[in-house]
DNA sequence: AAAAACAATAGACCATTGTCCATGGTTGAG
DNA sequence: CTCAACCATGGACAATGGTCTATTGTTTTT
């Protein structure tokens, strides 16, 4: 698909999206039109956004998305995939606990 | 007690405190000296930090925070207060549920 | 054919969240 | 007294995560 279409179906801007594949997060294709270079891309890319919406509220960083891409490509080593997205969810599992922390706070300025 | 202290109790830099202090979250007095202005800052501040700590761990903004500071002050009506605070709640809340998705879709990826 | 919508690329611009530096004055230890 | 450590203020600088604009070319619609 192109790029209006993923923008449309994610959610996310054209802007963003390229944004996104500069740092890779997502990689396109030049299409085979031999008039124009737009650019393709697959469903592929639409999942991955779908996460990457969710996974920016959650607050991790295109940073930890790339490496997250990175580690699930097939060239990567399974080992060392395992070790980045366990880490990744240990990270995510303190930010969640200081969620439940900060929440407390407030409940307590609420009620005391 | 002064920032030197305050920075090695709270954690955050000297700069931090500055920064933070700019930005309304919290607030210190000039002390009565003649030949200083070096600032005053009440326990309270180091209460404050304390949960800005977790709190911006937890994802929260400055922003976030200094509504936060700004709802619990006396001046501020109870019922203005509580809203704010209800409604920083649920966005924890909601961040918290991302994270439930991004750890789910995490472990596919270790999984599956 | 002309206009409207879409695309690629590159660079400028913006807010947020700090950190670092320069300057100049103060305090405390030795 | 002097040197190190501290403080205040202000401004520069940097990384992150986008967004907007300009330019140029393509496709689609009318």
């Amino acid at each position: 698909m192109r790029i209006g279409e993923l923008a449309q179906k994610s959610g996310f801007s054209r802007d963003t999206i390229r944004f996104y594949e500069q740092n890779g997060l997502i990689t396109s294709t030049v299409g085979d039109s031999e008039t124009n270079s737009y650019r393709n891309y697959k469903n592929d890319c639409l999942v991955w956004l779908k996460f990457f919406a969710g996974a920016r509220e959650a607050g991790m960083s295109v940073a930890d998305l790339r490496s997250i891409v990175e580690a699930t490509a097939e060239s990567c080593d399974r080992e060392v995939a395992r070790a980045v997205i366990q880490r990744k969810i240990e990270e995510l599992k303190e930010r969640a606990d200081q969620i439940g922390n900060a929440v407390r706070f407030l409940e307590n300025t609420l009620s005391g």
